[in-house]
Order: structure tokens, then sequence, then C-alpha cells
DNA sequence: GATGAATGAGATTTCATTCAT
DNA sequence: AATGAATGAAATCTCATTCAT
């Protein structure tokens, strides 16, 4: 294994771990130190390989998207003798799988798109701070984070085409109101600690099919 | 004015302003300091009237239930001649607004509402910590938390009744599905910084208006 | 004793206790416990005081020029009958004193002059950084750093004016090489550790008097 | 160029880099990283060469004394047609403009002295400590160290014997009181980092030829 | 009731130095 | 010889909380 690959390996090793432990105790809460005993290595050792606490979160966020995209990709692709509705649906679906199964990316995700959306305010409101925006992981990010919205809106019009899906409203939209609605059921399910199968006395795997079922109905034509 | 009187006066004033500071930079990055300087007052005198950080949030907590109840109680009470479905429209478009116009509200009901359902699992991805249990304003947000479903549910049932409401599915479920999407509304919109008229090129209060709509679609009969 | 005076009081035994340590040790080998354990006070009370290492030294900066223009004035006020050389020969006396006493004073007026000198160089190059610029006794040594040359000129021009004193000098150039003397002799002297007498096999008083004579020649008309 | 040759050719590199890192940082801001990354080679090289930061500094205070040492051969060689006197003020007008260009070696310089000088008082004033002098370059600067006085000593005596050197000051005396003024004048004219060209109103240079010519009125028989 | 001085337990970050390869 | 990953011992600074007055 070469120099490039072992240092892409550990770092790769880091972050898997970073992520459960922020998942579990939340950014502000975690320490350098907790990530490091978990590794069973040392505090300076992150550092060498991430320069700060924000920056390491920020490769977390960078692997979000990058997952999220290849996972819209495949989704897509499984997809491609659908219409346009079911493939819109089968990525949704995956998309609340993922906030189910990784609630530290969706977490993630949010916070960047907050931060961007809303920077230039001044204080440090957002667990990132203006500094960050030297860093290299946050310009990748830059570069990625509109895919997801910018893929998914290719198949809303695909739908929109095809006949499948219901014209008059802006693809835009339909995204946006998805992902609030992802949001919203991983923030009330908050899949970060708890795995309790009902919520309000609902199941939520039922849940879960009702926002699909609802979400077809309102954009189908 | 009795002391009782003057002491709650005193306790307000404090709870509207920590309410703005913790809305404007986050629990954590919120010093004591910070809402005593704006007070005019000093930290020490915080702490005599709420014993803790956490307590002093919890207050808020208390007093975001408060008014979520009685602006909910509030609009029932105006939509009386109205049929269910109205009632109920009318009270998530209060819903969304109270929301906008109160983030830290939203954020602290949902922040609540997570740490009870998600409590003991050892974790402390929440702002608030075993501890808190023992408070009073914990005490007190545990006995009206659920009121809001209750008296929205009861609602969705008169819905129903009349024949406003489309059967067929749970009155939590629907409750449920509308408070994820203030929640991810609020979220994505973050109404705690920016008052950004898009996101997404998509205007704001078109998508408030298309969430109403389309939750009218969900749920009508 | 009313709190203005018991904060200066305090500040001004933090200040006495913070000139001992880093004169000993030196500012960037000096910890900010190492002061605090001195004066048996936590380093939490000496960050309450004075906000900063940095500013700290500071403030023993703004004491050192304090003392240097009291003494100044002092020695100018003793010598009103004298003629201006013989005021200025005891002003340079006076320095030289104070200099041997105080080794840290010496060091910090020079580190402030040089900072105000070489600002904008952008690197961290004086122990001070420019975010220091913003600190209060920054600002209120600015304002005074001026009056020891100020006043130590006005008597080289009673001199030049009362004939005791050679024409054809600039005083500040007179200033300038006697500071130069003070700071070569300090240095080499390094009193801030030693109190050998001798250096170079040269009896350290009889430098300081050959010191005083020669600068006497060179300025005498 | 067989291996002894290869090996201090890098290290001379090293030297010649370091020595400008130091120049424009000082010590403690500077970083073996901040060197390395220069050179373009690793930390790891810079150890195998010096076996510690403080050791390449004493390596660059070796470098300093003997280019202070072969510039004041230099000069007296080239004096030597010249009396006493005339030498005697060459070499200092060399050793001023050696400080001006090489101001890191005049500080290096009066680093060793000083710690020579004071040490065993258990401070860590200075840069350097205890260990050091067990190192290689600490024995080596200890034995040149004392020969610029030397040779210079013997030009003034040479002066005082053909009578161009007034008598009755010890040499090691106007030794000593030259070099204060070349630190002074370093000092405050900081040449590590500023080319400014005046001076509280003086000019610089204006300055430098004053402090030879008083230098010489001083000394003159 | 109110103040503000004092505390102390961290938290992030830095960096000289070591060492396996 | 050279590298660069790894360490670990600090050091600065923060801030919720306490408490004497």
């Amino acid at each position: 294994m070469n120099k490039v690959d072992k240092r892409s390996l550990k770092e790769s090793n880091i972050i898997d771990v970073a992520e459960k432990v922020f998942a579990k105790r939340g950014f502000d809460n975690t320490k350098m130190e907790d990530i490091a005993a978990v590794l069973g290595i040392s505090k300076g050792t992150i550092y060498f390989y991430f320069n700060s606490k924000e920056n390491l979160y920020m490769a977390i966020t960078y692997r979000a998207y990058e997952q999220l995209i290849s996972l819209f990709h495949r989704t897509i692709h499984e997809s491609k003798d659908l219409n346009g509705l079911e493939t819109v649906m089968n990525i949704m679906r995956a998309f609340m799988d993922f906030s189910e199964e990784h609630y530290i990316y969706g977490e993630a995700m949010l916070n960047y798109y907050s931060f961007v959306r809303t920077t230039g305010q001044g204080a440090k409101l957002n667990k990132l701070t203006e500094g960050m925006k030297d860093s290299l992981y946050y310009q990748k990010v830059m570069s990625i984070q509109g895919t997801p919205v910018e893929i998914t809106v290719k198949e809303i019009m695909r739908g929109v085409e095809d006949g499948s899906i219901r014209t008059g409203v802006k693809p835009q939209m339909i995204y946006l109101n998805a992902w609030a609605l992802v949001i919203g059921f991983m923030k009330l399910n908050d899949t970060a600690v708890s795995k309790k199968q009902t919520i309000m006395k609902i199941n939520v795997q039922d849940w879960k099919q009702y926002i699909l079922e609802e979400t077809r109905n309102m954009i189908k034509s």
C-alpha cells in the first residue's frame, strides 16, 4: 500500500470513529480526547490528520454528501426502467433510510446548509465558525453540496415529461418539501440515540410508510 | 405589587432576554454573562432566580409550551364556527407562524421532546442532562407537554365526525406529520438568524403556502 | 475602601507578582499558572482582571512607563536649580539605575517600542500580537509612551539655551543615543538574573560611571 | 565530494535557512516545521543533523562568532597600515554593519554571552537551557567566544602605544562600551524586521555616523 | 436580593522530539 | 540518510457555578 492510500485509510478510520462519537454525544459535548481514546491513539495524531475539530466535522459532512450522492446515483441507476415518479419515490425512500441509519449525516448536511445560508451574520451561531471557510473540506463540500438537489430535480423533470408527475409545482419545491419531511422525521424520531419503535403511539415504520405515500399523492399527476 | 408578583415579573424579564440571546447564538455559545449583560444585571442574580443554565432553558421551554397551547386554544376558539378541517388547518398555520416568529421555542420544544423520548440512553446528545429531571420547570413542562397534541387530536376527531377530514389515518399520525413539516420548515429556513426571502430559489412564503395546501389535501376527506 | 480602589489594589498586587515572575523566567517561559501559584490564587482570577497574558504584560509595560516618567519628573524637579547639562545627566543616571533595578521594565519598554515601530509586518515577531492593539493597556501605553523623550528633550533644549549643552546635535539624537547605551548596559549586564559585580573583568559600577562621564563629554558644550 | 564535506554542506544549508527564519520570527515563534518547510525537507532530517532546536540555534551562534571574528581579522588586515585608532574605528564600523545586516547574529551572540555570564542562577530566562552545555556547538562557541574582544583589545593597545588612543581607560572598557552601543543601536533599530529609515525623526544612517564619531572622540588621545 | 470576585475543571490546540520504516 | 506519522506534555483561555459581603 502506498503512502497516499495509507494516509487516506487512516483518515478514513478516524472519520469512522469520529462519526460515531459525534453521533452519540453531539458536537459540543465531544472532546477530541474521546475520539482519540476510542481510536487508541493520541489527540495529537488526530490533529496531524485534521487541523481542528471543526475541520474533522467538516470531513464528516463531506462524507455525508458523498454517500448521499452515491446513494442517489445508485438509486437512479436501479430505477432506470421506472418512470420519473417511481424513481423520485425511490430516491426519497433511500433518503429516509439513510437518515435513519446515519443520523449524524443528516445533521451535518443540515448544519452545513444552514451555515452557508445564514453566514455573514457575524456571530458564532452554528457549530461552524467563519474561519472554517478556509478549510479544505469546506471547499470540497461546497463543490458537491448542490448535487443531490440537481440530480433529483432532473428526475422530477423526467417524471413531468413522462407524465407521471404533476405539473405546476417547481421541482425545487418538491425537493425542499421532501427534505423538510426527512428532517422532521429524523429529528422527532431522533435516530441518533433511540431505536424506539413507536412515537406518540404511532409505529415509526408505519409513519415512514405514510410519509412516502402522502408524498406520492402530493406529486403524482 | 406583592413579593410573589415581583419575583415572577423579574423571572419573566430574565426569560424574555434569555430567549433572545439563546435564539441568536444557540445554547452552547451563549454565556450566562451575555444574558446578564443584556439585562444589565449580574450573573449572580440570574442564578438567584434560576439555578442553572439548563434550568433557565427549561423555563423557556415551559413558556414555549404555554404559549403554543394558548395559541392553539385561541385558534380553536376563533374557529368554533368552522368545521374540523378548517380548524385543524388554522392550527397548523398558527403553528408555522409561531415557529417562524419564535425559532427558539420550536427548538426548545423539539429538544425537550427528544430528551424525554430518548432519555436513559446514557448519551448526552441533548443539551439537557439527567439531573435536569429534578428541576421544577422540567416537571412543569412534563405536565403540559402533551396538551398541544391532545387538543389538536380532539379537533381532528371532530373533523372526522363532521365529515370534513378523511378517516383511516390516526389523528396522532396527522399531528406528527404536521409537526415534522413544521420542524423541517423551521430548520431549513433557519428563522433564528436569517430573514432571507428565498431558499433554493423558492420564495419562503410560497413554500409555506404550499405546505399548508398539501397538508389540507392530505387530510381532507 | 471602595470597590474601585479594591479592584485596582488587587490588579496592582497581580502586576507586582507578574513583574517578578516575568523578570525571572521571561515572557514565553512563564505560565499564567506560575503567577497564580505565587499569588496563591487561581488562574481564572488573573483572567478576570486581565484578559490575556499579553494584556497582563502590557499592564506591566504601562507601569514601566508611568514609573519612568515619574522618575524623570522627580529628577527634573530635584534638579531645578541646576543647569540643563546637570539635569540631563541626572536623568540619565536615574534611567540607568532604573534599568538596573527593574530589568523587566527596560525590556518591556523596548519591546513596546519595537512593536510599534515594526508593526504591520504581518507575523508574530514580537511577544506582542496584532490583536493586542485593541487592549486598553495598549492604548494607555500609547498615550504616554512619548513622554520620556519629550520631557528629556525639553531639558536638553534648556541646556542648549543656558549654554551648558553643545549645539549642533539634535536633542532626539542625544536621547536616542543615551537610550541605546542604557539598553546595551542592561542587556550585557543582564540585571534580570545576575548581580555579578564584574563583566569582562570590568567592575560594573565603574563602567556605569564611565558611561555617564563619556556621555557628559559627548554633550557638554 | 567526500562524506564529511557532504554532511557539512548540508548542515550549512540548514543553518542558512534557519538563520533567516529565526531572524524573521524569533526563536520561540519559529517551529522546526517552518524551517523544514522552507528547506523542502522533513523535520526528521533537521534532527538528524542537529539534535535539538537549541542546538541548531547554537550552530547559528557559532557561525555568528566565526563570521564576526573573520570580519575583524579581515578589517585588521586591511587596516594594517593605519594606526590603532583608525583600525579600532574600522572594527567598530564593521561591527555595526554586521549587526545591521545580520540581526540574528547580534542577538545570538548577546544571548550566548548572557547565558554564560548568568548561568547557574536557576532561571530559564534565556532561550538556552542548562542541558545545552553538553552540546558540541556550545563547546565550540565557548572556545572562540572570547576572540573578538581579544583581537580588538590588541588593536586598542596598539593604538595606545602608537599614541592614537588615549590612556587611562581599560581596553576592555572600550570594547564593552562599543558593544553596548552596537546592541542598543541594533535593538532600537530592530533591523530584524523593519527597514525604516528613521527613528524618532532621526535618520538611522546619521545616527550610525554620530555613534562612530562620538566613539572616536571618546577614545582618541 | 444583588453583586462581582473567585474558582477549577476542562477544552482546544501546539510542537519539540522520537522512531519505525 | 530521510521521512513523516505519532506522541504527550504543556499552555492559554473559557465559563458555569459558588459564595462572602
